[in-house]
DNA sequence: GTGTTTTACTTGCTCAGACAGGCAATGGCG
DNA sequence: CGCCATTGCCTGTCTGAGCAAGTAAAACAC
């Protein structure tokens, strides 16, 4: 009873078959929202593991994507720009400081702030993070057409657009509206 | 020189306006791939919200859904319903059954595994979990005609195949095949 | 000048998730 | 029967992520 799916088999790496089908009733309540899930999780699975290869984690690659294209940054700089936290700016920050990769400098003007830089070191890295989000984009978008990316793309930001929108208005502030 | 975004405002909750554009120029190598993570992004970030007020964490929805549904599962089960991982499940069961919406019993058959299945208490949060997911959907898809959201649907699950597809053959291993 | 508020950053906690290692029960095979 | 690989589960460690609280500097008041 409890052996449902036979195949079932690796455990470690890159499972997919499962993936594709992980919540059996719950899909029914909610298939976009699932859907968004499900492609959410391999993506960042995906990219993890390519990510792994050239030695970054997840979300590292962005700071120092900004850093490449933006020069020095404060944390707080960073923090907008990704929308992510300033507590988890700070750690990832220190890491990609310990690993090498960025360097502290105090800001001149704000004894509050210090600017961010990559290092040499990390010039290195450039490439190989391109080459992962190029491949991320290849294996993602293989066998459409430039009008079905096109599509695929103005849904993806139509459903974007939507969630920003509801994340601005916490509940609906009015009936009518 | 590093005040950028001059309206970027407030930034613990929900913050709406900076995930429309949150990489200026990585967004050109890979537009989708960025979609994806935008998007994923976001509707993390809302889930979340939801189900934190209904005291769950993201990922546990998933555990009692099934929990709900199928029954008393063992950890193994789980883990390959929800694709997971088993030192995740082990902690994500622990968790839930301090917070009391689940209960472990020893599988007659197998002293290695427990079952484990929902409490009647958490029978409760069953509505509350099915409603953040209808709320989640509602809020995904808002504006949007029957049409579209098969649409959109259509290219969500496109671009899942295509990473379950890629995650299946780890590197292109021939040519031919 | 002094006082208050805002800003930049840090640290503490808790969570999921991934990986490595390990342990005990299971089940296959000689 | 006994050996041994597999299976189910657990722990430790590291990462991102969110929330809360605190510190120090800056900016803005008066």
């Amino acid at each position: 009873m409890a052996e449902s799916t036979p195949e079932a088999g690796r455990s470690s790496g890159v499972t997919a078959q499962q993936a594709a089908v992980p919540v059996p009733g719950a899909a029914g309540s909610g298939p976009i929202s699932h859907a968004i899930f499900r492609l959410a999780r391999l993506h960042r699975m995906y990219a993890g593991q390519l990510l792994r290869r050239i030695g970054l984690h997840p979300g590292q690659e962005l700071v120092m994507m900004h850093l490449w294209e933006l020069g020095a940054q404060r944390q707080i700089d960073l923090v907008r720009l990704m929308d992510s936290d300033a507590a988890t700016m700070t750690r990832t920050v220190r890491r990609l400081e310990q690993a090498g990769f960025v360097r502290r400098r105090p800001s001149p003007t704000d004894k509050r702030a210090s600017l961010i830089e990559p290092t040499a070191a990390s010039h290195a890295l450039r490439r190989e993070v391109e080459q992962v989000w190029s491949q991320l984009e290849d294996i993602s978008t293989a066998g459409l057409s430039d009008g079905e990316r096109a599509d695929a793309l103005a849904a993806l930001e139509r459903l974007e657009h939507n969630l920003v929108q509801a994340a601005a208005q916490p509940e609906e502030p009015r009936a009518e509206r």
